[in-house]
DNA sequence: TGCATATATTCGTTATAACGAATATATTGG
DNA sequence: CCAATATATTCGTTATAACGAATATATGCA
């Protein structure tokens, strides 16, 4: 399902990187918290969201109007072990490090956010 | 020394994908092994390896008129993993699978080649 | 020195991918 | 239905990267 020449193009991007290693701390962030830490503009957000999603390295969930994406939970073990060395690999360095810092504060550092997404949820 | 971004952008090539798996079989190669078992012109396996020997994944060697490429083996650990991940990843893929056949062929099923360097080596 | 072999590099072109700006779609609530 | 919000997509442009062909470098040997 997941294919190797998709999964190592989209780890090219340093973007798409910072929201996958985003992905493995929290679990799940919808679109408006992506772009709200990253500091980036939502279309671009957008735009590489959908070749994550293409790539199988991410599902998205649809709740309303938000959009919730995680990992994929149907990856093959080689593939999560590159996205888990990954995430070692740039811990230590900007702007990742900086997203940690963002989304903990954003977010509290628990595993899940409190985004309006989720207030909406727990509702 | 090494920097993910450079690493990425290294592994989304299949060519230098397959130069990796390779040298992660076989330990060490010269160029004319690896043009050879990749059936590709040399100045494109060059270029290729100029990429991985400037992303500090490969390190050379050389050997008289022949230069030996391996892995870098001050790799950090995550990089390795990420390496060793990838083999599994493309191991029953073509052409990887193909080329782990084709470089046994050529060289035997041990870890060093009996390629002309490697003759002359062991004389 | 001169030739052959192994490897590296340059050059011009072409394909690919990222971008900003603008716009489209979809859902919710009044 | 209309307005507001969240997300996605299109379009034209620009930057990047890969390519083939040709050439350069460097080493070994007669």
């Amino acid at each position: 399902m997941i294919n190797p020449t998709l999964l190592f193009e989209a780890l090219a991007d340093e973007t798409r990187r910072r929201i996958l290693a985003l992905l493995l701390i929290r679990g799940e962030l919808c679109v408006c918290d992506l772009f709200g830490v990253l500091g980036l503009p939502q279309p671009k957000v957008s735009r590489h969201l959908a070749v994550l999603r293409e790539s199988a390295l991410l599902i998205s969930r649809k709740q309303g109007t938000w959009v919730h994406y995680r990992l994929n939970p149907d990856m093959p073990l080689w593939a999560a072990q590159i996205l888990s060395a990954m995430a070692d690999g740039v811990a230590r360095l900007e702007p990742y490090r900086a997203d940690k810092q963002q989304v903990d504060a954003c977010c509290g550092p628990d595993a899940r956010c409190t985004t309006p997404a989720q207030v909406v949820n727990s509702k």
